[in-house]
DNA sequence: GCGGACATGTGATATAATTCACAATGTCTT
DNA sequence: AAGACATTGTGAATTATATCACATGTCCGC
């Protein structure tokens, strides 16, 4: 992954991870060939757009014929990273942690949750989903143990900030922050947000206004 | 909320969402007024992103001045169309509902869930986070009788579209879709896909290829 | 092995989003 | 009450993203 020279925006990412999840369901359904008109039809894109996408990291088709299912979500794989496993982290062993470290589907998507952290004596020495609870002093010896980039964030608002730094003092790169408050990262440590009152909101506004 | 005659970026209520989160928690610091560039700072984009994303809707500023902290929150509520609560309901009591069912950060920011809903017996009849969980059969009835238009679905991925279809047919009017699976809908109702995944996808490029 | 149908990859073009830059205010200090 | 400073709102310019359109390549049937 050293070939990039222009730059990959978001928003081609996103699709990128959209393209894999529509083509791990289609090589369940054993298909073994797909065009880009197909796979933008199930996405609701352009044909260009998936063309495009792609074209940012590489030729993976074949004129005239399409892609190849299999070989497609490989490269992609490769693309995103995701070709080896990462071990992840879950701060916070609240309701929101509990069901990621019961969540299916990272299985088999790159992604396996090693360990949760919490301060809570009552929650620290349990196993959830397989995944032992640890207390926060733990975190940097598990972080390097297991060499952990990447982590989910899932504790209250008010304890994000601290948790955050943390993590970044442990040395994690990575953040998916579940809190709604905006937290502070050294810039080499990334932070991708979700905010799920924030995607009710617009839904909200898109009901609200009856915008096409 | 009648008075929209130019099309609003997506990427442009995702902001106006993050920025009521800020103001959310100035007004909590008693906090009164606030800059373009002072929200800008916390939100890490430009001073005029911000004016122009609120010049969308309207003038709510005073030149030399700033911005009104309360005035604005209630200025966004409204283009946001979280004013008013509205009724929320969520599909799948699974481990992911469950959280959502306890999810503290609903609570004054205009989303109310009611009720969740699930097939298994053993989960049907319990009262989870104040809100009880109802069989499927019953959906038509709380929709209809509460008012639901908006539901958040949890369910596994392979009986994501099957619910969708309930709830559509229940009336509702938006779904986010927690499933990673791409669900198909008719063109009024509104989706928001959250895949988690993804979400780490975006991060494990970001720390693959090392940019900034 | 030729013709038609199909689909990629990509320059060129069009559209959309962001940023610049400044006139039009409003506030504060003396 | 006047001058210095701060900040909005917005045309104009810039940059980023998405789409078009077609040359290039592949497959299939006859």
């Amino acid at each position: 992954m050293e070939f990039l020279d222009q730059s990959v925006p978001d928003s081609s990412v996103r699709r990128l991870s959209a393209y894999l999840r529509q083509l791990e369901h289609l090589a369940v359904g054993n298909v073994k060939s797909v065009s880009s008109k197909q796979l933008a039809e199930y996405l609701k894109v352009g044909p260009a757009q998936v063309r495009r996408d792609l074209a940012l990291f590489g030729q993976f088709g074949r004129r005239g014929v399409g892609y190849d299912v299999d070989d497609l979500i490989e490269q992609l794989r490769t693309i995103l990273g995701t070709q080896a496993e990462w071990n992840v982290i879950v701060m916070g062993a609240g309701p929101l942690g509990h069901a990621l470290l019961r969540y299916k589907a990272f299985a088999g998507r790159g992604f396996r949750i090693v360990a949760a952290f919490d301060i809570d004596p009552k929650k620290v020495g349990k196993t959830v989903g397989g995944a032992p609870v640890h207390h926060v002093d733990e975190l940097k010896r598990v972080v390097t143990g297991e060499s952990v980039r990447l982590a989910i964030l899932t504790v209250p608002d008010d304890a994000a900030q601290e948790a955050a730094d943390l993590l970044t003092k442990a040395g994690i790169e990575g953040i998916l922050n579940f809190a709604t408050a905006a937290i502070e990262l050294p810039d080499d440590v990334y932070l991708n947000q979700v905010d799920i009152t924030a995607n009710l909101e617009q839904l909200s506004f898109l009901v609200s206004n009856n915008r096409p």
